[in-house]
DNA sequence: AAATAAAACGAACGCTCGCTCTATTTTTGT
DNA sequence: ACAAAAATAGAGCGAGCGTTCGTTTTATTT
C-alpha cells in the first residue's frame, strides 16, 4: 500500500507528491532500503519540487546538476558558512561554469531555499510515520528511531538548514523553528499519551520531550562528537554501512536508556 | 579572598587578569552582584585584553564604543547573521562613523574574536568556580545553576559564538567545540565522583554529562522557546528581574528534575 | 549530414564590501 | 584658554561579489 504526501511548499503554487511507502525501521540497513529521500530520488524530487525555477528542461541533466551543486555547498558551507561561499568557489568544486550553475538555480538563495524545502519534506515524512504500535513504549522508541535514521541519511541537508536559517527570508526562518516545536509537541503527545494508559510517568511531559529533540539534534549537529558522521572527500561515509549501524545504535540506545529512567513508574 | 584568573589568549601574547571573588549563587540577582563579566567590567575587560589593536587611548571612550559597537552586532547579526552585517550597518546603528570604529578594531573579524574570547573567559570562570559542595549532588547543582546564570547574562555573546564560529580563524573553531568537550568532561567527572562516593547510580555517565550540556545549550540558544531572554529595543530585558529569577528557577528546575531521576540510585 | 534545440561556457557588468584617508569640528583634561 | 585626543562626514580604493548574456559546444532529431 503505497499513500501520496503533498507537502504544501510554502514559497510556491505548484507542488510535486512524493511517494511515500512503509518504512522499514528494523535495521539502518534496512531503512535505507526504503527511505525515498535518498540518491538519485532525492535529487529528482528536488528538481520536480522546483522546477519552475530552474532553467534547465531534461531531468537528466538537471538531476545530475544539482547533486553536484548541492553537494558542493554542503562541503564548502560547512567550513566557511553560505554567505562566504562564493559562486565561484561553487564553480571550482563542482567543476562547472557558472552559466551552468545558473541553469539551474535563478539566485543564489535558492539553494538555501531547495535544502529547507527537503528538510521539511523529511520532517514531515518523519512526523506522520508515527504509527501505532503495540504500547506506547513502543512507538516512542519507534519514533526515536526513524528521526535518528533520516537524520543520518540527511545529516548535511539537515545541518545546513540549522546553521543557516539566518540567511533566508524571515518568513521560512519562522517555519524553522516550527519544524523544532511541532517535533516537541509531537512527542510530548505521545509522552502524555503512555502517562494516560499508566505505561509512563512523569510530572513535566513537556520538559522530557523537550530533551528527546535537543539530543536528536546533537546527533546531527555535532558529527565531530562520534565521528562516525563524518564523509570523505568523495562524499561517501568514511565508515562501512555496519560500523554506521553500530554507532546509530549505540546513540539511540543511549537515549533509549535516558528516556526509560525519566518516564519510569514508581 | 580575591584570586586572579589569567586564561592565556589565544591570539595575542600580552594577557590582562580578570579579578574574580567568590561568585554567589543564592539567587540570580545576587549572582548578579558578584559576576565580573557584565555592564562596564565586561567592556572595560574587552578593552584590557585588546589593548594591542585598539587605536583609541582614553579607556573612557574606548569602553563607550566597544559597548556600542558589540551591542549593534548582537542585534544586526542575531536576524542576518555576521558576514551580512556590514560595517555601513554599524555605522548606522551605532551612530558612530567609521573613523570612530576602526578606532577601536583594526579589522571586521575582531569583532568576532573579541566576542569569542569572552566567553572563553566565562566558560573558564564557569570551570573554575566547581567548587567542593557539602556532597557531590549539591556541587553538580551549583555547577548548573552557575551556568545557566552566567550564559543568561551573556546570552547574546554566547549566541554568538555558536552560530557564528564559522566565521573565525579554523583555530578559533576548533576551540570553541573544546569548550564544549570539555564542559562535558567536566560534568562527567563531577557524575563518575558522586558514583564512586556511592551518591549517584549510572551506567552511562558520558551520556548524562552530554545530556546537561546539551540542555544548558538550548536556554541560550533558543531563548524563544520561553521568551525570558527577549531583549527589547533599548537593549534592556522585556522581563522585570524577578520575573526573569522565576524563568531561570523554572528551567533550572527542570534540568535538576531530570538529572536527579538520571543520577537515581536503585 | 544537416538542422535544430538544449546545455555549457566564461568574460564582463554593476554594485557592495572592507578598509583608508583627509580636512574639519567637537570634546576633553589641565 | 589651550593643546591633545576623539569623532565626523565623506570621497575613494581595489577586491570580490552575484548575476547576465552573447557565444560555443554538445546532444538529439530529421
Amino acid at each position: 500500500m503505497t499513500s501520496v504526501l503533498d507537502l504544501t511548499k510554502s514559497a510556491s503554487s505548484s507542488t510535486v507528491p512524493v511517494a511515500t511507502g512503509p518504512v522499514e525501521l528494523g535495521s539502518f540497513a534496512s531503512f535505507l532500503e526504503s527511505f525515498p529521500l535518498q540518491s538519485e530520488q532525492l535529487y529528482r524530487s528536488v528538481f520536480d519540487r522546483n522546477a519552475e525555477m530552474i532553467q534547465t528542461q531534461k531531468a537528466r541533466f538537471a538531476v545530475a546538476n544539482l547533486e553536484k551543486i548541492l553537494t558542493a555547498t554542503f562541503e564548502v558551507s560547512a567550513v566557511s558558512g553560505f554567505d562566504r561561499m562564493s559562486l565561484r568557489d561553487l564553480s571550482r568544486q563542482t567543476g562547472m561554469s557558472m552559466g551552468a550553475i545558473y541553469s539551474c538555480i535563478s539566485k543564489k538563495e535558492d539553494i538555501a531555499l531547495m535544502i529547507a524545502d527537503v528538510v521539511r519534506l523529511s520532517s514531515a515524512l518523519t512526523q506522520m510515520h508515527a504509527q501505532q504500535a503495540p504500547t506506547n513504549w513502543a512507538s516512542l522508541e519507534q519514533c526515536i528511531r526513524y528521526h535518528l535514521y533520516a537524520s543520518t541519511v540527511l545529516q548535511p541537508w539537515y545541518f545546513f538548514l540549522y546553521f543557516e536559517t539566518r540567511s533566508l527570508p524571515q518568513a521560512q526562518q519562522e517555519e524553522s523553528k516550527q519544524i523544532e516545536l511541532d517535533a516537541i509537541r509531537e512527542f510530548e503527545a505521545q509522552i502524555v499519551a503512555g502517562v494516560e494508559a499508566g505505561e509512563f510517568h512523569t510530572d513535566n511531559a513537556h520538559s522530557v520531550a523537550n530533551a528527546i529533540v535537543v539530543l536528536l539534534e546533537d546527533w546531527y549537529l555535532k558529527p565531530w562528537k562520534t565521528k562516525s558522521l563524518a564523509i570523505n572527500e568523495n562524499g561517501r561515509y568514511e565508515l562501512q554501512l555496519d560500523e554506521i549501524e553500530d554507532e546509530i545504535n549505540k546513540y539511540n540506545q543511549s537515549i533509549i536508556d535516558l528516556v526509560s529512567k525519566l518516564l519510569a513508574k514508581g
